[in-house]
DNA sequence: ATAAGGGCCGGACCATGGTACGGGATCAAG
DNA sequence: CTTGATCCCGTACCATGGTCCGGCCCTTAT
C-alpha cells in the first residue's frame, strides 16, 4: 500500500500522469478514509498494464476497452483487438522499414560524392 | 501552374493542409498578382517533399530545417540529420517488432486454450 | 444576372497524451 | 513551530498536425 506519489515512482510515470489516467477512468480513484488515498497492488498492476498497451501501440481508448473486455471475460474480442492490433504494427513495421531502406540509400549515396546537389535533399520528390 | 486547391489535389493533401505548412513557414506563399495565386512544379517538389519526410518519420520542424540546409548546401548536416534519422527509425523497429512478439505470443496463448484468465488480459502486467 | 465553385484570410476548434499551476490540507523532522 | 514534502483538486496550458468556419471576392457556366 502506498500513496499516488509512490505508485507514481515505481511505475515510471509523474504523478500527473497517474491523475490523468484517473480523469480518463482508466484507473480508479481509491476512496479516501482519512488523508491520502491508499494504493495497492492492484492499481499497479493496472497502471502496468496501461504502460505495456501503450508500447504496443494501443490508445489509451483501447486500453480503456480492453480493460472493459477483462471485466466481461470477453475473450473473443480481446483476441479480435489483439489481431487488429497485430495486423496495424505488421503494417507500420513494413512501412518504416522501407522508408529506412529508402534514407539509407540516400544517406550513402551523399557521402559518395561531395559534388552536385545532395541527394538526401533533392531525391525525396520522387520517393513520394 | 495551378492552384491551391490544384496542388493540393495533386500531393493528395487538404488544401488546409497547404495553408498550414505556409503558415509554419513550410512552404511559400506566392506573391497575389490578381487573383488566385498559383503554384508551380517547385512548390510542389517541396510539399512532396515534405510528405516524404514525415512518411520517414521527420516531425515538420526537422522537416524545415532540412529544407534550410537544402538552401545552405550544408550536406555534411544533412547527412548527419539523416544518420540520427536512421537511428531512431532502427530503434523504432525492433521495439515495434518485440512488440509485435509479445502480442503476438499472447494472442496465440489465448486461442489455445478457453478457459482460465485471459493471457491478453492478464499477462501484460509483466510484459512492462 | 446569378448561382456555384474556388480562392483568400483569420481565427477557432479537434484529438492525443500529457504537464503545469494555484491554493489549501496534512504530516514528519529539525 | 516552522519548513519542506506530499497530497488533493480543479483548471489551464502545451506540442503536434491538422481541420473547420464564416465572411468576402472573383470567375465561369447556365
Amino acid at each position: 500500500m502506498t500513496t499516488i506519489g509512490g505508485l507514481a515512482r515505481r511505475c515510471g510515470v509523474g504523478v500527473e500522469t497517474v491523475r490523468y489516467y484517473q480523469r480518463r477512468g482508466l484507473l480508479a480513484v481509491p476512496g479516501a478514509t482519512a488523508g491520502p488515498r491508499r494504493y495497492g497492488p492492484k492499481d499497479e498492476r493496472r497502471l502496468r498494464f496501461i504502460r505495456s498497451g501503450q508500447a504496443a501501440g494501443f490508445t489509451l481508448d483501447e486500453i480503456g476497452a480492453l480493460m472493459a473486455l477483462d471485466a466481461d471475460e470477453d475473450r473473443p474480442r480481446a483476441r479480435a483487438m489483439a489481431r487488429e492490433r497485430l495486423a496495424a504494427l505488421d503494417a507500420r513495421i513494413a512501412q518504416l522499414t522501407a522508408t529506412r531502406a529508402a534514407l539509407a540509400r540516400l544517406a550513402d549515396a551523399c557521402s559518395a560524392s561531395e559534388d552536385g546537389p545532395c541527394p538526401i535533399l533533392t531525391a525525396f520528390d520522387s520517393a513520394g
